[in-house]
DNA sequence: GAACATAGGGTACTGAGTACCCTCTGTAAA
DNA sequence: TTTACAGAGGGTACTCAGTACCCTATGTTC
């Protein structure tokens, strides 16, 4: 039953990434196991692929998987976290600037990130999907995202009436204006131009929830002298549409 | 080390809930065991208290318990599928009234299922913070309800432009007032009103983005007759204190 | 009183995740 | 030139959630 076997590994069984003896730039171990996990996910499905599974075609042991990351569905999501510090550093140089706007800028970052992949970004969003463990999984990633914006936006309206709330409320809606467009263009099959499609949808976020100007869309000016502006509305006009209205006053001239 | 027990269990060892022989409505399964897994998770903490723990002290087998809760995480939040199902059908019963006022009122249902229990929400609260497995299993209870909100303004904005954005992004930032104002209840400790907080932290999100009338406060009177609101705004206002104004000024009157 | 549904019970197995410890290899200090 | 050490990788054994399969009561309905 406990039977030690000290099994020493044949010296010729490398990790099959590995090239010839003067490759300088093998690749990192991290990304051998993300894309074994992946294409073996594809194949057989998540539930249907063990981590011993992955490890037998990465060619290493069951060891490292884990050293790597912490649970099989991270293998799934290699490359949030890294997003994540980027999005992080980006509001940190925004500093002054406008927040609303800072925030639904950083929300572009994600974007371009799955953009950069088309192809690998629909398969994931496909798989993701299918599987309710990813699909929770893929919750507390965002989360992440969110909690991130919302607490610029904390910062930023400190002492403020109602700042943390208003700072919730904001990073929610942008994430899920975000996250509509993102959707639509993934069930798209990645086609058309990503970034337009999340600033379209976060237009009505940054009219609504903006402070100070907005340097929305460069086709909108900004009242010049001693304009003023004045709303007539039929009663009960929702508020949204009247700032379209505005907006689009503001435009056309 | 496979011997096989057929321990018959004594007759008089009851579930301890059952009262005597006569008792016509002795506990449900379900509830002694999220009674159980709630007081030894307080005890013990989440991680450290096993499905057999559990059992065990429910006095029945490990099978009843994954016939009434698919995983342990679900122990924690027994009562939010009965919630689910009232949202559904109070947005159901809420047909053709303004649709932003129906998911905000809809909100209220989940604050005053908390509410109805303070003590134990509380003590859930401390215990979902400091679990991360509970964190995000929350998640997806929250995003559930979410769901169902969008699922909601999307077919009353069907055909709509931009119908289905608009439908996310309102249930998203339904939520997150909800939840600050949830959050911000619960962290002191269940004191003062539950719901007056939900209705303070929705006023925003209702004024911004209700179309028709607003039912919001009852202090807040409807434009009479052929009367027309003029606002005057500094350049760069933000626009949900340009809002804030109008009803301001509606009100004070 | 046979047929059947329902509520609960038990066992055995899979597989993720953890704890603990071993072995290289390259680099820096002695 | 050893020695010490840090870091990358490897292996085994264990715990425990979750699943599959099957068993036994106890009504309940033709």
């Amino acid at each position: 039953m406990t039977e030690v076997r000290r099994r020493r590994k044949p010296t010729g069984e490398a990790p099959e990434s590995a090239a010839s003896a003067g490759d300088v730039t093998k690749t990192p171990m991290r990304e051998v196991l993300a894309e074994s996990a992946f294409a073996l996910f594809l194949e057989r499905g998540f539930e249907r692929t063990t981590v011993d599974d992955i490890v037998a075609r990465a060619g290493v042991g069951r060891r490292s998987f884990f050293r790597y990351f912490p649970s099989k569905e991270d293998a799934v999501f290699p490359d949030h976290d890294r997003c994540l510090a980027d999005m992080t550093a980006f509001l940190e140089a925004a500093g002054a600037a406008e927040p609303v706007g800072a925030v639904c800028d950083a929300a572009h970052l994600v974007m371009r990130m799955y953009a950069a992949k088309p192809e690998f970004s629909v398969q994931r969003y496909r798989l993701t999907r299918e599987v309710p463990g990813l699909r929770t999984y893929e919750l507390s990633v965002v989360r992440r995202y969110e909690r991130t914006l919302a607490a610029y936006l904390r910062t930023r309206w400190e002492g403020a009436a109602d700042g943390a709330l208003r700072a919730e409320v904001v990073a929610a809606a942008v994430v899920a204006a975000h996250n509509n467009a993102l959707r639509t263009w993934l069930r798209r099959g990645g086609e058309g131009d990503a970034d337009a499609a999340v600033e379209h949808a976060l237009a009505t976020v940054r009219q609504v929830w903006a402070g100070g100007r907005e340097p929305v869309g460069e086709a909108v000016r900004e009242p010049e002298g001693d304009e003023v502006i004045v709303m007539v509305a039929r009663k009960g006009a929702p508020l949204w549409r009247v700032v379209q209205q505005v907006e689009a006053a503001l435009t056309e001239e």
